[in-house]
DNA sequence: CTCGATGCAAACTATTTGCAGGCAC
DNA sequence: GTGCCTGCAAATAGTTTGCATCGAG
């Protein structure tokens, strides 16, 4: 446990960055949460912990921690970014319900063949891929027509 | 040619709704492209045509396209959301280079597969996908480290 | 005719940025 | 001490919405 922390200290020391107060604080917040979060939520969250750190700290420190490979974009949802912390997790996909928005990820390990072939034919450095998934749910279908 | 008319004035007759010169407009500047385009793209294709169409008839409009299959979402760039025609196409995935934001179209058919046992598994109806790969482009390789 | 659609401009909202102090190093 | 960071508030920018008018059915 703390690692996060640790890949956040290399990662900003490697780069002349500071270790702040602050940007520890983001990335605890951002461990300790088992969700897709939003900036907003984030900044909630922190608040309710009495840490008073400014959405705009969070925004600016959130490209850093997709950099460092701590965290991962995951989709839009009412016209806001949402994220997940990756590190540490096993990679998957998201698969979503078009009427509830309920989200459920999945494991798909021929996702890394793709990823060589592509590689392989096209000469790409792959880094990493996004598989969403989109449909309804056995509740909303029962409920829907 | 022209069955994404046919097939908007279906959509639109089926609920009641108008088939305005307007949204035909839309249509056709959108099927008479051949990448991905914003909004703002396609407000100044239409304009470049002397069709004087209002940003919020897209923005109304588009949505409706989506729903009737003619439209699909490709991702974000630059804070701008991205669309694709799907009707008539292959259904298709991105690669994108970090680097220089070129992107590449690949077919993944494998990704049926994954479609049928999600839906199996899970019970979901499942509509569609999207994957996105990132990574960086050969040329971009050689240019950084 | 009637009601849904359009254009305009104003409203919203997520995100970005300039700046004056603060603090990690 | 120096320069990167922070918070604040103002600025951006994409998207949405209210309203008067227009026009498809």
């Amino acid at each position: 446990m703390g690692s996060e922390l640790e890949i956040l200290r290399e990662y900003l020391a490697r780069r002349n960055m500071r270790y702040t107060p602050e940007r520890e604080a983001i990335v605890r917040e951002i461990f300790a949460r088992h969700d897709h979060f939003s900036v907003d939520d984030l900044y909630l969250g922190l608040r309710k912990k009495r840490r008073r750190i400014s959405r705009a700290s969070i925004y600016r420190t959130l490209p850093l921690l997709l950099n460092a490979g701590l965290v991962g974009q995951v989709f839009q949802e009412g016209g806001q970014t949402l994220y997940e912390h990756t590190y540490g997790h096993e990679h998957h996909c998201h698969l979503r319900c078009q009427e509830c928005g309920q989200v459920v990820e999945f494991a798909e390990p021929a996702l890394m063949e793709v990823e060589a072939r592509l590689a392989k034919e096209l000469g790409y450095r792959v880094d990493g891929h996004k598989l969403e998934v989109s449909g309804t749910c056995p509740n909303c279908q029962s409920k829907g027509r």
